[in-house]
Order: structure tokens, then C-alpha cells, then sequence
DNA sequence: AAAACTCCATACACTGGTGTATTGTTTTTC
DNA sequence: GAAAAACAATACACCAGTGTATGGAGTTTT
């Protein structure tokens, strides 16, 4: 309700007046390179070119921007879900497409990837955090399955491949972030998983 | 050689004098609970029941306690994959043996592995920290190489296998640390794991 | 036992960051 | 176009943490 009732001025970039939103983008930006740990109002505030005074209008303080982001972060991250279904009707081509996005996708945006690992780390210690991410891993474990329920028709099979699927994407951000030849890695763990879970489909 | 020199007094527990590698324990408790990036050194003399004073007559400064703490780690890393060979004869059994060494067994420590993930995400903001997690990654991958060799006799296979089972295994930590029902969990992965691997030996 | 070394305490200067209060400047609204 | 509101600058008090300098206690060496 609040981004469609404000279109107000827009006059392009006139580098003047920020929102709430613009703050959270900056953030976005300190916490990708730094992690929550490292995210300081000051910094922010010269990366705006504005000062903190600023800030303290549209934030009550350096806890509301922290849960703030976290909150717009899960949002985005579970609104993205409804808007993805399997295009191709073939089970494997489906199946490359969910690889595709869990992988080779989620590897280029790196700023994004960079965001979900910090907010995992944060997790770790923080008890809100640690709640979305959970959120968020079940509704992305959960679509998983649906997905997955063509390949079998065992719905604990199903659940597991969808675990280990997720697990082995994670894993994959984790370990090869910004290492050189990970692009072709990621390509052989893609294909490999592949393989893995059409050669897994109901043999029990 | 340091080590082997030095046992002077040894009076058992008189609470007195500290030692450098009671600086790391103490700072590996504070890297497990908060990340590097919580890391002072008046928490951990507080906690070791001494003054500032004395972490400055053991380590130069702040960044002399991190790269030392980072140096410590991946040596134990490196060396502690010496002293273990496959015991079974049995390539199935040998093949739980590794699962069981990095799932359930990496799970129950969760103070080791808590600082492996603290490590794992200031390597994404420190150099050295990133080159070292390099080191310990591929020693580690090399080594599940050779114990794989006897599922298959193609190279790029065994690589590629290992590498899969790594980061399952990584992102499995990653996803799922201290969640309720982790345990068993871990237990159906593991399971999932073994039969992915051993179904996929030598069927190109 | 005196000297030398090891380890720790105390005190100080300094930096970087937060939050608040107040005032100033733009935009909206009426 | 004046009042009101949204947004931002400045100045201040304050705190947590680092690093340094120096002195002092315990232990080893000679």
C-alpha cells in the first residue's frame, strides 16, 4: 500500500529526497560486502551522500534498518516463488530448469548470493534471523517437492531428493563463491545432480 | 618444536599464566558464538579473568589474534586428515565410514563446526582467511578422491562425485545447524548420499 | 640473592561509532 | 502563497573498544 500511493515526484535523478527503500538497497550493498557485522548508519549515510541525521528520520534506530532489511528480504524471497512454474512438460528438461535457477542462475547475481550467505551467518546468532531463514528454506524446500513429485510417487523419496537438492545448491554457494573456474564446476555439479536424481526415480 | 620445549611448570590447574593457545581457545569461543567480526580483546580477557595488559605481551594487536587463530585452524584442519584411512575392506562400508566421519560425526561437534562456518564467511571479506579455506577445501576433496578411486575407474567421475558429496555435506551444515530434528535429518541424507554414490559407480 | 625474564595490571590517549535534540531546508497540501 | 509535512544538517553527549607506556609481581637463571 505504501509503494503504489507514493509515486509522487519521480523527476528521474535529481539525487535528492531518499525513501526507506533506498536506505535498505545501500544496506543491502554494506552487507553483501561486509555482513550485518559491518553495517554502520555512517557509512551508509556517506555512501548516500547525506548525513545520519537522515537516517534517524526514517529509522528509529540501527536495530528497526537491521529488521527492516531482514523483513524485505524474506518477503522477496517467498514472493519470488509464486512466480516461477515449469515451463517445459518433460520431466527432465523441468528438471534442468530447477537446476538452471538453483545453480548456474543463482551464481551470477553474486550481490544477491552475497546477501543470502550473510544472512544465514547472521542467523547464527540472531534468534529473528534465524526464524526467516527457516521460513524461507522450507518454502523453497516445499516447491522443491512439488516439482519433484513427478519423478516418484514415494512423498518421503520425494522430500528427501528435494532435501538433498537444496542442501547440494547451498553447499555450492558456499563453497564456490568468486572462485576462478567455479562457472564450470557449477556446470558439472549441475549435470551430475541431474543424472543423480533422474537415475534416483522410483526403484526402491 | 615450540610446544615440545616448554613444559616447565605444569602445576595443573593453579589458574595462573596464561598462554597463547589459551587466547585462541578463548577467541575460538567467541568466533563460534559471534563471528570474527565480534571478536575483542576485552571480552576475552574478561572472560579469562585478566586485563588487556596481557593479550598485548602475547600477541601484537587485534589482526596478529585472527591470522593467528586462522593459521592454528587450518593447520589442525590439514593435519587431522593424515590420521584417517578406510578401515573396512569393504567399499560400501568404507563408503559410510566417510559419510558418518562428515555428517553426523561434523554435526555432533557443533563448537567445531560452528567456527568452520564463522571462517567460511570472513573468508568472504579477508584474503588470507579465503586462501586458507581454499587450501583446506581442496585437501579435503583430494582426499575423498582417493578414497573413492575404488567406485570408479574415471578420473573426472571420482572428482566430480567427491565434489558433489563435499558441498551436500557443507550445505547440510550450513542449512541445517541447530534445528530441532536436525539429527535425523542428517541420518536420511546420509542414507540418500549412499545410495546416489554407490549407484552411481561405472555406469557411463 | 641479584639480575633477568615472563607475565599481568593500571592509566592514559585516541578513534569510530551511536543516538538525541535542535534547527534548517525543501515539498505537499490546502 | 502560507501552513504543514517530509526530509536533512549540525552539534552535542556518550560509550565501547583499541593500542601504548609504564610499572609491578612472580619465576628462572646465574
Amino acid at each position: 500500500m505504501s509503494e503504489a500511493s507514493t509515486p509522487k515526484r519521480r523527476s528521474a535523478s535529481e539525487k535528492k529526497q531518499l525513501t526507506r527503500d533506498n536506505w535498505l538497497d545501500a544496506a543491502a550493498g554494506e552487507i553483501a560486502a561486509g555482513g550485518f557485522g559491518q553495517l554502520r548508519v555512517l557509512t551508509l549515510a556517506k555512501k548516500l551522500g547525506v548525513t545520519r541525521g537522515s537516517f534517524y528520520w526514517h529509522f528509529r534506530d540501527h536495530e528497526d534498518l537491521v529488521v527492516s532489511f531482514l523483513d524485505r528480504w524474506r518477503d522477496r524471497r517467498l514472493h519470488e516463488l509464486q512466480y516461477w512454474e515449469p515451463k517445459g512438460g518433460d520431466v527432465e528438461t523441468e528438471l534442468r530448469q530447477i537446476l538452471e535457477l538453483l545453480l548456474t542462475d543463482a551464481s551470477r547475481n553474486i550481490r544477491r548470493l552475497q546477501v543470502e550467505l550473510a544472512v544465514r551467518d547472521f542467523a547464527r546468532r540472531n534468534e529473528y534471523a534465524a526464524e526467516l531463514v527457516t521460513q524461507v528454506d522450507a518454502a523453497r524446500i516445499n516447491q522443491n517437492c512439488t516439482l519433484f513429485q513427478r519423478l516418484s510417487r514415494d512423498p518421503q523419496h520425494v522430500k528427501d531428493l528435494s532435501l538433498l537438492l537444496y542442501v547440494a545448491t547451498i553447499g555450492s554457494q558456499v563453497v564456490l563463491t568468486g572462485k576462478k573456474g567455479d562457472e564450470a564446476t557449477i556446470q558439472r555439479i549441475e549435470d551430475l545432480m541431474a543424472r543423480v536424481v533422474l537415475g534416483q526415480r522410483d526403484e526402491p
